[in-house]
Parts: structure tokens; sequence; C-alpha cells
DNA sequence: GGATGTAAGTTCCATTCGGAATGTACATCC
DNA sequence: GGATGTACATTCCGAATGGAACTTACATCC
């Protein structure tokens, strides 16, 4: 009885409302307890919705998690594809989109994100759910970089994109362990320097 | 009755080893079943001891996690002062010393500490075990290489170390979830032609 | 509007967890 | 060499977990 849902509501409705309850019920579980303390009853209350019901959308709780991977990746790639299309040009085109990047990787759909990548670690069947999410998430950022980048050489512009990725991905651990922001503020600013750096080395 | 301890042993000889014991076994347990499924049972069994004597030692599981990331720390700072020091000087140091940070933040000790930093992430408790742990692990690390690259302005150092710790990190993250070495290999030789780059043009 | 199949709620169970209580072996000190 | 305190083992318990079985509610199709 709850105060959506008043209308009628066709079969694939309301499964879809709440299998989409419970993935983002997940991902809020994952970035406020962590994996290790995410059970199903907990994800079950903050969906509004019984245990039974998740049996009965997901037949383990694994099933559930790299579910809750797609879910995850596909929302992170709705933002960033949208603001990276808007990217200016050159140099300056080159810095945007390494804040962008940062600011993609280090929100909470990345920590979530996070979560679930190091629980894959040592869950085989997480992890083969997560690979080809994973892979096809960089592809596509990639994609739309060397999109908006296109005046260099698409090999260096791959490495500039996975070091900057990488890069800001260690970063994003260290933000979540309480590090300073303003060295990471000032790491991120020096990087962004020797990227315009060798971005208009490469490109001139 | 082990094979070892045949010998009369002293009591603090007998604490230090089944402590060492626990904490290595937890460290085998991250590495090896990661935070979410490393029970106490499970490092019990590993260590050949019964739960009764974690709990003599360790007050609670928080307690012996926050010992295990400073056993963890402390072999992890062995390991890399001894090769830091026989690091060359100038510009082949700093490749060297980027090979080196590589190593040591992509082994499994660092596996392990992934682990626990990631839960510490909502367990405030750990957080606070690892944080100044941590911090000494960095600025012992990083006493070590300006002293070896003392040609550097001090700041200069400190920026190329601190990029060269978090790019390596995420790096590592990436190994775990087994992205492509080849890759990783590309990128981290990029980088180390750029930082030694970026050493001579600031120290020449 | 009544039959039918799917979605979701309720109840239950086996397992496992961390921690407490209690008992035993060992080393130390007189 | 016997008393005493520390190190470790055994056993138990309440709580919480994931998953199964069963029941109820709803939408769809005739």
């Amino acid at each position: 009885m709850s105060v959506l849902g008043r209308t009628h509501r066709t079969q694939a409705e309301r499964r879809e409302q709440t299998r989409t309850a419970l993935l983002d019920a997940t991902i809020d579980c994952l970035v406020d307890l962590g994996y290790a303390r995410t059970s199903v009853q907990e994800i079950c209350a903050r969906a509004g919705v019984s245990k039974g019901a998740v049996q009965h959308h997901f037949s383990a709780k694994a099933e559930l998690m790299a579910a809750a991977v797609e879910h995850l990746t596909e929302k992170l790639r709705g933002r960033l594809a949208a603001s990276i299309t808007a990217l200016p040009g050159g140099s300056s085109g080159v810095a945007a989109a390494i804040d962008l990047l940062w600011e993609g990787y280090s929100g909470t759909l990345s920590t979530a994100a996070t979560e679930l990548w190091v629980a894959a670690r040592t869950d085989p069947e997480l992890r083969e759910a997560i690979r080809p999410v994973d892979k096809a998430l960089g592809r596509s950022t990639l994609e739309h970089v060397t999109a908006v980048a296109g005046d260099l050489p698409k090999e260096r512009a791959e490495i500039l994109f996975w070091l900057t990725v990488n890069l800001t991905r260690g970063l994003a651990l260290d933000a979540e362990l309480g590090g300073d922001p303003k060295r990471r503020r000032q790491l991120l600013d020096e990087w962004k320097r020797v990227a315009v750096m060798l971005y208009e080395d490469t490109s001139a």
C-alpha cells in the first residue's frame, strides 16, 4: 500500500518498479554499510519489499549483486556520457575531461562500484558478472573522450585516458579513507598540468 | 602439539608466536577470502589455534583487524625501506623507484591492505586504527624516496611520489579485477617516461 | 466477472557468526 | 616442587544470515 502505485500498474510495471527499487536499495546499502554488512534483509527493508520478492526476482544474493553492478554502471555511463559530449575541444577540454572523470569516479556511485569490485576479487561469480559490464563502461567512456579530443593520435589519447582513470581510482580510494582533500586537489591540478603539456606536445 | 615449539618456550615467546600466527593467518584470509568472508573461525583454523586464543589476545574482532593493519604495514614498510635505500640516483633512480612502488603496492600484502581499507570506510573503529598507521607508512616511504632523489625541490618530489602512489593503487585495483596486464605495463612505462621528463625538467 | 498465472508477502529452517563462560596446560617464582 | 598467574582449549548461546516452502494479492485473458 505504498503512496506510489495507487493507480493500476501493469505486470511489467510492477515488476520493473520493485526491481529497480531493490537495485537502488542495494546500491544505497553498499554505500552506507559496505559489502560485508549488506544483507538481503536490509536491502528489503530499504526497498520496502519483502524477502520473498527479492527471491522471486533473483535466485541468489550473488545474482542480485550482479544485477546491481549493471544497474550501477548504466547510471554511471549515463551521467558521464551526458557531460562528456558538452566538453570543449583543445587543451582546455583535456583539463575539463580530467575533472569530469574525477567527479565520475569519486562520487557515491563509484564508491558502491568499488565495494563490488573489491568483493568480486574473491567471488568468481560476481567477478564474471562485473568484468564485461566494466569493460563496456570503459570503452564507452573512452569512445566519447577520444571523439572529443580528436586531434590526438588514438593510442596517445587512450594512454592519457587510462592513466587518468587509474589515478582517479587511486585518489578515490584515498578519499574514502579520509585522506587530505587539499592534497588530492593539488595532485589533480598537477596531473592536469602534465596532461595538458603532454597533449600539446603530441598534437602540436 | 605443533612440530615447532617442541622446546621450552618462555611466556613472552608463546604469546608472540601465536599472536603473529593469528595476524599472518588474518592477512592470509583477507587475501584468499576477502574481508566479508574472513571469519574468526577461519583465522583460528589457519593459525592452528582455538577461538579462545584470539579472544585472549584481542577483545573483539575489530581489534584483531586493527592489529592486522599494523602488522601488515610494518611488513610492507620493511620491504620497501630495504629496497629503496638501494636505489640509484638521478633519472634512472626515478624509474626504478616507480617500479619499486608498483611492486610494493601490487603484491599480496597490499591486496590485504586494500580489503581493510575498503572495509574501514564503513567501520569507524577500523578506520581510526588504520589512519595513523597508513599515514606513518606514507611518510616513512616518502622520506626514503626524497632522501634518494635529493636534487629535487621537496614539494616537487612529494607530488611526484603521491601521484605515483595513487596511480599505482588504481592500477592495483585494476589488476585485482583481472584487467589486461599488458596495458598496465604500458601505462606504467608511459608514466615512468613522463616522470623522468618532469624530473629532468625540474632538476636541470 | 471468473479462471489462471505471475508478483509479492509470510513463515520457517539450517547454518554460521561473534562473543561469553568455563575448564585445562604451561611457565614462572618462591 | 608447589603455588600462582598467564596462555590456550572446549563448549555453549543468542543473533543474524541466506534461502526454501507456502500463502496471499494482483493483473491478464477468456
